[in-house]
DNA sequence: AACATATACAACCGCTCATAA
DNA sequence: CTTATGAGCGGTTGTATATGT
């Protein structure tokens, strides 16, 4: 039963990287492909612990990172979307193509959370930082049998909206978002209600869907409606369809 | 120039979850 | 069903570099 031990720590190197070891791995993914990371250092002909392969060759090595300062517009989207979903690193990585989750992590603790301050919001709320504590909503995955999504709120008093799908008030955590969640197996997808004008779809993109109008990254689009491959809008946190499904916002 | 402190980020650690055995 | 492992995630630490005194 079981497996064997996935590393032999007495035996890996640890710390920083050498040039040779960055080409061997290198080389191997590019040879073989990312496979099973545990098998891979002795394959590879390397002294490191599999996990340390994963994590160096995911944040650093891997050729579709995007290197480089973040752009004011990566900046807010972050801003944005740590409101949405805390420290979810991997998720709102998911939604910055080319940026790893530790990089995202790293930048929030360096750069943002100061940012944030220095604006007098609370980087954790997301509420000015002379604020009361909030009320908290939280967004909990139900049992995959359900697979919806669960908006809570503990009390209200002001700032309410009522969800057209949950029929329950929920509060606004980040105002310009309106969170009007839905969530089903992908087999169930439902029909896409893009936005009519005249006859054509207009299909908001990511960027817009989060308030960054204008933006380089923008490419709302008038489309055609009978269009097979492009009918659906952005949604929430820049799916492609009405309904949420929770997996794909877990891809990397 | 030398030292202290702050900053940035790569890497590690420990945990959870899914799954193979 | 139980147990151990692999993969992945988020928090934390270590270290190189920048800046201030």
């Amino acid at each position: 039963m079981g497996r064997s031990p996935c590393c032999e720590k007495a035996h890996t190197n640890k710390g920083a990287w050498t040039k040779e070891e960055d080409d061997r791995l290198i080389a191997y993914i590019r040879t073989h492909g990312e496979g099973c990371w545990r098998s891979l250092p002795k394959a590879a002909g390397l002294l490191r612990c599999g996990k340390s392969c994963r994590l160096r060759w995911i944040n650093y090595l891997r050729p579709d990172l995007k290197r480089g300062n973040f752009t004011e517009e990566e900046d807010e989207l972050i801003i944005k979307l740590h409101s949405l979903l805390g420290n979810k690193w991997s998720l709102i990585a998911g939604r910055l193509p080319g940026r790893t989750d530790n990089e995202i992590k790293n930048y929030w603790n360096t750069h943002i959370r100061r940012k944030l301050m220095n604006r007098g919001i609370d980087p954790t709320t997301h509420r000015p930082i002379n604020e009361p504590a909030p009320d908290v909503k939280t967004i909990s995955f139900a049992s995959k049998e359900e697979e919806i999504i669960k908006i809570t709120t503990s009390s209200s008093t002001t700032g309410l909206f009522m969800s057209k799908e949950e029929k329950s008030p929920v509060r606004e955590r980040c105002p310009d978002l309106n969170l009007d969640l839905k969530i089903s197996p992908p087999s169930q997808h439902q029909q896409e209600q893009p936005l009519k004008t005249g006859g054509r779809t207009t299909s908001l993109c990511f960027a817009c869907s989060l308030g960054i109008q204008k933006s380089k990254d923008c490419n709302c689009s008038i489309i055609d409606g009978t269009s097979s491959s492009n009918t659906t809008g952005y949604d929430f946190l820049g799916l492609k369809t009405s309904v949420l499904d929770y997996r794909r916002l877990e891809m990397k």
